[in-house]
DNA sequence: GCGCGGGATACTGGATACAATATATCGAAT
DNA sequence: ATTCGATATATTGTATCCAGTATCCCGCGC
């Protein structure tokens, strides 16, 4: 198996199942960014790439628009429209559960945990430096990965792990600006140090700062954005 | 349409597939308790039952897996088995989730859902009196479900509905407690009274009341039907 | 009488084929 | 030239079929 689920699967079906595989291969383009808003799944293309059968690919398809990562139209499936009250939304369950479950993690976070969370923080650090976009992304997908593998309440982590996915997108764009990338590098560091010393209610309280930035960088990012758009638009 | 859902879905996608309409019979079955630990739902069994093809049915059932409802065995699809630790693990969330949904739900709450609430409550009453098990449940949903709807943030409310409906089958052992019982009516009562006032902070509060008295008293009981169980076994 | 092994069985997983439908394109009419 | 409509096409939804595999059951040996 070649699976990059960690080994705690909210099931312990046979993973090795072709809907699994291709669902967990799509759901990490979705992750990683590789997958834009204009593109249009479908599934007998995929499947045809892959050389399997339609059925799989659309069952994987599905389950994705099922668990928000896209949306089903009648000309393929696409990456979802996310209005600014979407992500107020997602931001708000979001507040509700990471913080909790980063003290729960800190309490349960294993040496070699540790050892990943200092390893994506130097990560982090080099991207910020080289202002490697990516880079940072990347360091903080494998910061969140492994914080929330130390949680052990895999319904949590899993639901955590979809909200987060959902905007992911959209944080995408947002990570460009240095302020943000200043603002995230921050987070990380109080977070670390939180884990490593296994203080549940500082790494509650970092953990809502870090979201609450996140979300105000978002919005900040926006109207700039909108601005620009404004601008450009005037001057065209 | 004879759709049961309520009409701001997550997806205003055409609710007409079979697939889809298979997915909320079942589901209701399911909270309705009408699935018992010992059933095994096979999709060819259920498809014939429908006079539709496997291919809607087992999608459906897939799909139910995936929300947790549901477990896929070598031998048709059942009940999941649900260890203390996973029952804890979903209050959990439900403890961080719902308090804040009921907020925004007693403010967001029309004349209409408050009406709806009232008949819930007067139900729930008759039940109580009547020591109608299964009346106070379906009261008890009839209750959830109207002030989730007040919820704007419909991803915190189908996430909320998802957890709830994994505990509801053990719920329904729980109830026959003449004490829960009790304990279910007060609850109700002084959530509709918060709800009524447009009480936020009374709405989240009595909410969390009511989940820790709800995870209490399936403990409590838990035990009892231990000792029970244990009686029964000494006594055979 | 009880445990163990092999075949029947009953399911799920995947493939292929067919139907329905919405979009897009192209042509004709105004 | 533009708009409206009809037809073509691309894509999802559903049905049927085949393969693989875990479970069950029965018979055999101990």
């Amino acid at each position: 198996m070649n699976s990059i689920l960690d080994a705690r699967g909210p099931l312990p079906l046979r993973p090795n199942s072709l809907r699994e595989q291709i669902r967990e291969s799509i759901r990490r383009q979705l992750q990683h960014g590789e997958i834009g808003p204009e593109d249009r799944l479908v599934d007998v293309e995929i499947a045809n790439k892959l050389g399997v059968s339609r059925m799989p690919v659309r069952e994987a398809l599905l389950q994705l628009v099922n668990e928000g990562y896209l949306v089903s139209t009648t000309r393929g499936f696409m990456l979802p429209t996310l209005s600014l009250q979407d992500i107020k939304d997602i931001f708000e369950v979001r507040k509700l559960l990471e913080p909790q479950a980063a003290a729960n993690a800190a309490r349960n976070l294993t040496p070699q945990g540790a050892a990943t969370l200092r390893q994506a923080l130097a990560r982090a650090r080099k991207a910020h430096a080289a202002r490697d976009v990516d880079e940072l992304a990347a360091a903080n997908r494998l910061f969140r990965a492994t914080w929330l593998a130390a949680e052990s309440n895999w319904r949590m982590a899993a639901t955590i792990q979809r909200f987060v996915d959902q905007v992911q997108v959209v944080r995408l764009g947002t990570l460009d600006d240095p302020r943000t990338q200043d603002i995230v590098l921050d987070g990380l560091e109080k977070l670390v140090a939180a884990f490593e010393r296994h203080d549940a209610a500082a790494a509650e309280t970092f953990m809502m700062a870090f979201i609450i930035d996140a979300e105000r960088c978002f919005f900040a990012g926006h109207e700039q954005r909108q601005r620009e758009g404004a601008v450009l638009k005037v001057g065209a």
